[in-house]
DNA sequence: CCCTGCGGTTCATTATTATCAACGATGGTT
DNA sequence: AACCATCGTTGATAATAATGAACCGCAGGG
């Protein structure tokens, strides 16, 4: 059922910003793998660079070989430089964190953040995985992402993140609905206490999602003045980083974000 | 002896900055193994977000997850952003490419690049694998990474990149001597025809080499002249690097630096 | 119209992998 | 100092996943 290889490759996944070095022992734990079978796993992910571990400490951690590969898929398809830019102005017209992620397997891969300059804001994890479910980025995404990527998703048991998370299928099939008449998507409190999340689809060439922007706001920080302005801000970045990565809206989708504007403004 | 995972792994190394797309048959035979076999393991890779497939043209390409993954290493230790201004300068000083690779698994991994500004220059690969014993980036870091990396490279079979490559472990020893007396490395097509390397080795906390500085000139071009400029240039921009990624240098290594520039300067 | 090569799938056989306990080493605590 | 817990690592057995040939539908080209 579970091959190895995805086995191995979930392991990855622990290795996170705030802890970048993990032993042995504690992988075993969290992924609930022997610790025979984590070693000669992170054996084999060592040989292949994609961790290393100090002679030291013995702790392991992310290898250079990550970065090669980073650097291969970003000279060939550049994303970070098309959107680290962008993020950084959307952020300073919201005055709020932003971020885009990019469908990654079964969940969303953080590429790009710019953290608010307010003294308190949404802090997020750099390079965090983000559930489709839980998440705006995500409900963005799923909602053009084309149905096969809603099947995968809602397949799989839907964690509860928070209290507010939906982990209905069906009620994530709502609201993707509300999101495809819209054309953005707003999650509150569903992934993180306290944060809000206004996010919009980024298309590829093939006019499906193959990510999303974010702006995520604290909750309490979150007037109706301030969501208008971040909604029309998110639209037009995620707009603009379509375009910048070579990608195609739908038809449909401009008039529908028009009309959205529209309606906001009135 | 090779595990499934080491298998799927190295199913990476086959995608470059030349060829980022791959369909499934092309990279069975490439790595020799079935085509059902490399279809689960890039499944695999795709769940996991490391490879990602497209969906008209069917080509898999290296995915998300891998920039995600550079983001999280690069944050918890950062070595790009201190390595890459390193390299402009070594590139503007002596007029050539120079690049920084760091040990990953059993091989080099190209961490960062500058290509010189003249029109006929080494041009190499963004994010290519280099060999251990054919290049002087290798040979400066065999020469300090410790016996146990020696052992582990020397095992293997040494591949003739070039007719001059030196593929006896015996041979590779004494280069390492060599290098090992001179504080610096130095191959000429050994790797590649008609380049030129020369290269010294970076230093992480524990006073051993991590990985190498080099710069790569045009075999013809490397004169008496050149040769003293890019040693002394590239023995700098090493302990710089060594110094900006926190490292620390041997004690007797400063010396033998120190006597190696004597030498030249006489 | 046939042929070839593509991506993908199936299934019986085989070989790899997970497991569990034990070991030596290490480091903090009593 | 002795102890105890935890760490990374190893090896034999049992269970599982990997394998590879054949096959399918499809798209282009001769």
């Amino acid at each position: 059922m579970s091959s190895t290889v995805a086995k191995a490759l979930l392991l990855l996944e622990f290795f996170t910003e705030n802890e970048p070095e993990l032993g042995l022992s504690e992988i075993a734990r969290r992924s609930g793998l022997d610790k025979a079978t984590v070693h000669r796993m992170l054996g084999a992910m060592s040989d292949a660079g994609l961790v290393e571990q100090r002679a030291d400490s013995r702790l392991y951690r992310l290898g250079a070989g990550v970065l090669r590969l980073a650097r291969v898929r970003e000279t060939a398809f550049p994303i970070s430089s098309v959107v680290q830019p962008l993020l950084e102005t959307l952020s300073d017209t919201t005055g709020e964190t932003a971020h885009a992620s990019l469908i990654s397997g079964r969940a969303l891969a953080n590429v790009g953040t710019c953290e608010s300059k307010k003294g308190s804001r949404v802090s997020l994890i750099a390079g965090e995985v983000l559930p489709f479910h839980s998440t705006a980025s995500g409900l963005a995404t799923l909602a053009y992402g084309g149905d096969d990527l809603v099947q995968r998703v809602l397949d799989a048991p839907l964690e509860a993140r928070t209290p507010l998370t939906i982990t209905d299928p069906e009620g994530i099939r709502r609201r993707i609905e509300m999101v495809q008449r819209s054309g953005f998507s707003e999650s509150d409190q569903t992934n993180e206490e306290d944060v809000h999340g206004i996010a919009a689809p980024v298309f590829d060439r093939t006019m499906i999602a193959c990510g999303a922007v974010s702006v995520s706001t604290p909750s309490h920080r979150m007037t109706e003045a301030q969501r208008s302005k971040t909604i029309a801000a998110v639209l037009q970045t995620a707009a603009a980083m379509t375009d910048g990565i070579g990608g195609q809206r739908p038809r449909d989708y401009m008039s529908l974000v028009t009309r959205t504007m529209d309606g906001i403004d009135a």
